[in-house]
RNA sequence: GGCGCCGUAGCCAAGUGGUAAGGCAGAGGUUUGCAAAACCUCCAUUCAGCGGUUCGAAUCCGCUCGGCGCCUCCA
């Protein structure tokens, strides 16, 4: 059986038991990306979110079917297409494979389904149709318009009423009523077009999510996410739209909204505001689990300041596990758990006592509308414990009864969060390929100097090892001189214009 | 004008009725040729401010101040 869970549904703004629409499944539709740009750290924010819903429940033992769409029909791909002369669907064809890139690089697991909007026409006029049918939506001049006044609930996603919106300036020709949004949209000359019952066009904007919802997980949706800012109008139309063309069930049983990326000034970041800091540039250099901690340190709901600066710290974040982690990993041994527990003292214990109740804490802050924040903490008081009993002169050679518990929580993250899936050393690795070059350093230059103070160390030559420590530091490298090696790190406290 | 969110140490942040998780930075110590890493100790009588409810509030209510989002481009 699948565990229980709590979730904030927007709906309700209120923490609600979750209950599935079909017992053991949960069906999550999460919305993509409008392909006519390279995605920024935004919309990572989201993509992690959901990410991390999708995988924690799947390791809870949820059947889990996730959809999220790429819609590649849309105002600003066909207007990025005209100013370039290129074809609007050449066009999101090349910024979903750019996509595609960044969130294989962020470590993203592959939805269930990734409809697009350009194939699922038939589902879209089909929906539409039905609307048109039911009274729901109205033709003009080749276009289709919801009517919003056949929907008594709309408003209660947003909790906005009808009267209290701001009218737009202009009046649209065709529409009954300022609020009326488009279902199809007659093609303009030069524009790519359907067929439809209604004329060539093209779908509006939101009803390509409910049509897709629709063919991919059926009329009712357990949860449906995205953004805070597609609350309104986006999430509040694909309700209408569903629930009136259904006619039965809730479109969504949940509503679930992660909270937006802000910059330093409490603004949030976005492509109309022109303040966006792509993936590919934070990925460039940093580790994609150093972006994935930057965002699971804070609830999903709070707003997040986007802030460069820190993600040398976020890195060290994830370092510290790490660390623990390899340490946790070099641990040999096969006596009797009891045996090393009892002979290895309280720190053994300590380790023991925190990993055997891991999975319980991280899985009840989890299980509280997806606590990554609270969850992390326990991860780090166990990293904490497996260093101190690292410590310990048996711990290396006796300890691996009790590393391996730490490591199997350690493997909750994992799977849970996407975080600590490498090995400690291949992690290592992966920050030094992706920070000598931010760093302009190269790996040979670095061998080279480090060489050349072992030999001077070796000679107790210390003033000369010390000038080439002192020369490997404030380049960025920091060298740590371990009993049997010499080891060395990027610092994370150097910046790359430094 | 309408709807909604937020304000916890120098910084990030969890906690939402029972007396402040975690991380960074900082101070001292163990270790080290000296360092670094790691570990140990310390670091908010207090949760924007003011009232109220309560045996008890950062947590509930009211007001004030400050910041932000949405009201048909937006993850």
């Amino acid at each position: 059986m699948p565990a229980p869970f709590r979730l904030y549904n927007t709906l309700s703004r209120e923490v609600e038991d979750f209950t599935p629409a079909e017992a053991g499944k949960v069906k999550l539709y999460f919305c993509g990306m409008t392909v006519y740009d390279h995605c920024h750290v935004g919309h990572a924010r989201a993509m992690v979110t959901s990410d991390m819903v999708a995988r924690y429940l799947a390791h809870r033992g949820w059947d889990v079917v996730f959809v999220r769409n790429y819609t590649d029909v849309d105002d600003k791909i066909i207007r990025r297409a005209a100013e370039g002369g290129e074809a609007p669907l050449a066009l999101a064809e090349r910024y979903i494979a750019s996509t595609q890139e960044d969130f294989r690089a962020l470590g993203l697991i592959t939805p269930t389904h990734e409809p697009r909007v350009s194939t699922s026409m038939g589902a879209i006029v089909q929906m539409i149709t039905a609307l048109v049918e039911r009274g729901h939506a109205y033709e003009s001049e080749g276009s289709v318009w919801f009517d919003v006044a056949t929907f008594p609930e709309y408003g209660k996603l947003s909790g906005q009423r009808v009267e209290d919106m701001r009218q737009p300036d202009e009046a649209v020709p065709g529409k009954r009523s300022p609020v009326d949004f488009a279902l199809w949209k007659a093609a303009k000359p030069g524009e790519p077009a359907w067929d439809s019952p209604w004329g060539p066009g093209r779908p509006g904007w939101h009803i390509e999510c409910s049509a897709m919802a629709l063919d991919t997980l059926g009329v009712e949706v357990d949860i449906h996410g995205g953004g805070l800012d597609l609350v309104f109008p986006h999430h509040e139309n694909e309700i209408a739209q569903s629930e009136a063309a259904h006619g039965c069930a809730p479109y969504a049983r949940y509503w679930m909204h992660n909270g937006l990326l802000t910059m330093a000034s409490g603004q949030k970041m976005g492509k109309s505001l022109g303040n966006v800091f792509g993936i590919k540039e934070a990925l460039k250099a940093f580790p994609a689990e150093a972006l994935r901690i930057y965002y699971l340190q804070v609830h999903y709901r709070s707003p997040l300041p986007w802030n460069v600066e820190a993600l040398p710290d976020a890195l060290g974040l994830v370092a510290r596990l790490y660390e623990a982690k390899d340490n946790a990993e070099q641990m040999e041994g096969d006596e009797p758990l009891a045996v090393v527990t009892r002979e290895l003292g309280a720190d053994a214990a300590r380790v023991v006592e925190l990993a055997s109740s891991f999975r319980e804490r991280f899985y009840a802050a989890m299980d509280d509308d997806f606590n990554t924040a609270k969850a992390l903490g326990f991860a780090f008081e166990l990293a904490r414990a497996v260093n101190r009993f690292s410590n310990h002169k048996k711990a290396k050679k006796r300890g691996g009864p009790v590393a391996r518990l730490a490591l199997d929580a350690f493997a909750v993250l994992a799977e849970a969060l996407g975080l600590l899936g490498q090995s400690g050393d291949a992690f290592v690795e992966e920050v030094k390929d992706k920070r000598l070059p931010a760093l302009g350093l190269t790996r040979e230059g670095v061998e080279e100097k480090l060489a050349a103070r072992v030999a001077a160390r070796a000679a107790k030559e210390w003033e000369r090892a010390d000038a080439l420590r002192a020369e490997l530091e404030e380049a960025g490298i920091q060298v740590m001189d371990r009993p049997d090696r010499v080891d060395w790190r990027i610092r994370l406290d150097v910046r790359e214009d430094a």
